[in-house]
DNA sequence: AACATCCGCAACCGCCTAGTG
DNA sequence: GCACTAGGCGGTTGCGGATGT
């Protein structure tokens, strides 16, 4: 590689920083219609001003229609913590374990508030007993499975009751060893150098953690999932609600007719028969940032923009906070 | 009310890896 | 096997809103 790595893009052609609704537009009328085989000619195929890296980004983390919105539940920062600790800051991994979720949201709430949560209860416990701290691995069923030292298992070997014992001879050590035990839904490989006794024990109490984990996600999977045909005033409007609670809430019929109720119908929506209908999480409005549909180079019978959805009415004052 | 500080999150950066010729 | 490209990933940054003084 002595010539370098050549740039993903002219960073002075290309625009940066947030997303205008109109580049959002571009882009899910484009992958609606085309997907998104290459992200790198996509932006100049939609007629967008944007490295192929950021458009990639901004659909997979922002626009993919299946993307859960709204704050993380209890059980979804429990299962986190939990793979967090199998895995490590194998971000991607983890979120394949949300639906609905993605790295870079489970990245920022691991950042913003898990770490310090740990943090805080792994002081308020007696810290610095590596006995103790260890200990959560063999007991994962209790609260305290959750705490432990930031660093998710690193070191090639697991301490269980003052014995070391090698559960993975992969010199990367990290998280391997565990993650795979996870994907493979077993704990070790039989080729793995391991105390009998020890694995047997590993093993029940492993798979009860995948077990609960598989359950967790079960559990997440049963959260109401909000239409798109409920639109930006929706979301701005489950917002407002303080304490909503998704778990409470009972059907998504319930969710529209307040909608209903509150704005009256909500801008004029052709159903869609891939049902790729997109809303982006958040909104800065820029009234002279209008989207022009002429921009995109595709001929215009090959989009279907009727398929997208329109919110109803927007302002700088009714963006949703994120 | 004004200012300072903190915090959360969207977006970017750069490295790694897989795929292809 | 090498060179190169593109996608993916994890770490980091900077902006803007929230909170504190």
């Amino acid at each position: 590689m002595g010539k370098g790595r050549a740039p993903c893009c002219d960073k002075t052609q290309v625009k940066r920083g947030p997303w205008s609704p109109a580049e959002d537009l571009k882009l899910i009328a484009f992958v609606q219609k085309f997907g998104h085989e290459n992200w790198r000619s996509l932006p100049k195929q939609a007629g967008l001003q944007r490295c192929g890296k950021s458009c990639r980004l901004r659909w997979i983390n922002y626009l993919r229609p299946d993307l859960k919105r709204g704050n993380f539940t209890v059980d979804e920062e429990e299962t986190i913590i939990k793979l967090h600790k199998a895995m490590g800051n194998k971000w991607s991994k983890i979120a394949s374990y949300l639906p609905g979720r993605t790295d870079n949201e489970i990245k920022n709430v691991w950042n913003t508030h898990l770490k310090k949560k740990l943090v805080i209860k792994s002081s308020d416990s007696t810290s610095g007993d590596e006995s103790k701290l260890e200990s959560s691995i063999t007991s994962p069923s209790s609260s305290e499975s959750i705490l432990s030292n930031e660093a998710p298992i690193r070191e090639s070997e697991k301490q269980v009751s003052n014995k070391h014992v090698i559960v993975n001879g992969d010199p990367k050590g990290s998280s391997n060893s565990l993650s795979y035990s996870i994907e493979s839904n077993k704990i070790l490989n039989s080729s793995e150098i391991v105390d009998n006794k020890i694995e047997q024990h590993l093993s029940s109490l492993e798979s009860y953690d995948i077990d609960k984990i598989l359950e967790d996600v079960e559990n997440l999977n049963n959260l109401i999932e909000i239409p798109w045909e409920s639109d930006y005033d929706l979301w701005n409007f489950i917002d407002n609600i303080g304490s909503y609670d998704q778990s409470n809430v009972g059907e998504e019929s319930v969710i529209q007719d307040v909608v209903e109720n509150e704005f009256g119908e909500v801008g004029e929506i052709k159903e869609s028969k891939n049902k790729e209908e997109v809303l982006p999480k958040n909104y800065e409005v820029d009234p002279h940032d209008a989207f022009d549909f002429n921009d995109i180079i595709m001929p215009d019978s090959e989009l279907d923009f009727g398929s997208i959805q329109l919110w109803s009415s927007f302002s700088e004052n009714n963006s949703p906070k994120v």
